[in-house]
DNA sequence: AATATATATGCGGATATGTGCATATACGCT
DNA sequence: AGCGTATATGCACATATCCGCATATATATT
């Protein structure tokens, strides 16, 4: 019961509901996310952080990138309805009509956005 | 969308879950909550109107008391959703029982539960 | 009008939360 | 092994939240 108030408390916050939103469109590393939503790389962490902590995400290995994805098959019941529900909400605003645009153009490329060279 | 997040913070509390939890039940006044909740006048009263405010609950007077109850028709939609989540969630631990036992013991009669004289 | 009851609210203090900076850890490549 | 990149985390600080106390407001009763 205590994991629905923090089911609740880790969406309470728009940088977590603009992370959840984003990942609804599709999976993402920690600097994409970074570039989508224009934040800085410990504040991308963090909320990611305590997302994955309350059951709304699940994490991966892809070389040097950790991808954090929606876990559609959470344990935590209640992180899954509110998923389902937010999949079902309509995300109005302007923000997060733009982090999507920012997302399609990101890159794995990290920290200050330095472009990997070309060998 | 604003009202999205500050729906999900109102919820993200316990008293306030258990005060949601109770008028799915049936509606009360502020002392039948501070007596099923066992909480003082203060914490009732502010919690109450955190979820009027938002959205979630609706009052209407009925002579000194203010009877507060679960909004079915709320203007504001993400309320109503998450309203609708609530209600289908089963509130597993032993606070939320004993909440319902007292409310069912609560009757009309303020502050120090002070019983009105029979005149 | 005066008193009692029911609810709301300003203020202050304790605690929780969000974030940046600096740094630690984990992995990949040469 | 050493260096660079990707991510996580300890610490400090600003802000937000929760709640009790005292008090204000609204209604009921006599």
């Amino acid at each position: 019961m205590q994991d629905l108030i923090d089911a609740l408390k880790a969406l309470s916050d728009e940088t977590r509901l603009r992370i959840i939103h984003v990942l609804l469109k599709r999976d993402c590393c920690v600097c994409e996310i970074m570039q989508a939503l224009d934040i800085s790389q410990t504040r991308a962490s963090r909320n990611l952080g305590i997302l994955h902590k309350n059951g709304f995400l699940k994490t991966s290995r892809e070389g040097a990138w950790i991808i954090y994805a929606i876990d559609r098959e959470t344990a935590n019941q209640h992180a899954g309805s509110l998923t389902s529900l937010l999949a079902r909400t309509p995300f109005k605003s302007e923000v997060y009509r733009k982090d999507i645009q920012r997302m399609a153009k990101a890159k794995r490329i990290g920290h200050g956005c330095k472009v990997k060279k070309e060998s």
